[in-house]
DNA sequence: GTCGATACTTACCAATTGGTGGGCAACTGA
DNA sequence: TCAGTTGCCCACCAATTGGTAAGTATCGAC
């Protein structure tokens, strides 16, 4: 039986539990997947955001924010304008997550 | 644009960010989806779950068991022996995870 | 000069999550 | 009599997560 994957970098043996483990730290958050669907198809701006997710305290926003960037999920660009206008894109990478976000759809159906 | 779905036993409009957070509430968990891992194809007692998992705590492990019996995805049948033997089940609609948990393993890969 | 706009930051607090280490019940076999 | 087995509970604690409400910087418009 398959057990385990070989990581492509340095064949290091990567166990499943430890990949899901990572997948799970990276999806999860109360509102991660809430701001990776927003993006899915559009560049939007901070304030855009925040007003399409109600609920949402700035606080939160800002950190999840920065953490999908460090992930590479989300592109930022800031133009040096005043008042500020920054704006978030989704990367490749964070496009590798959308799939996950229909299946949830799917599956969550049932579980409302 | 569809951005919404019917849930089909009352008619009621449910947002798709709603879908996605209930369904982020039932997969979450530090180990939530290593149990479910574990038992995709074969029925196991408590112990055996334990010793699979290395490093969950006996108190975590009964919390988690608990809350996947009540929301359905997990069958508990206890044999009234002793000493105890208690095995869990994934059902159906437990069942209906193992395909996240696979997509998952794929997305994660590239966030080891 | 003060207001509004925008994208944050900060201090403080509350709730949730997870971990540790012990205990317990009930029977069996030595 | 007494340790071993097994599934689970409990009190307590620490870390993480999330929320509230306020403040900041900078500009143009009135």
């Amino acid at each position: 039986m398959m057990t385990e994957k070989q990581n492509q970098t340095n064949g290091e043996i990567v166990p499943t539990q430890l990949i899901i483990k990572r997948a799970v730290e990276v999806i999860c958050g109360k509102w991660r997947l809430s701001i990776i669907h927003l993006l899915r198809n559009e560049t939007l701006r901070y304030g855009e955001i925040k007003r399409l997710i109600p609920g949402i305290s700035e606080k939160v926003l800002v950190h999840e924010l920065k953490q999908l960037v460090e992930l590479g999920m989300l592109e930022k660009k800031s133009y040096g304008e005043i008042p500020p206008r920054v704006e978030y894109t989704l990367t490749e990478k964070g496009r590798t997550v959308v799939p996950v976000i229909d299946l949830l759809e799917e599956v969550g159906q049932a579980f409302l």
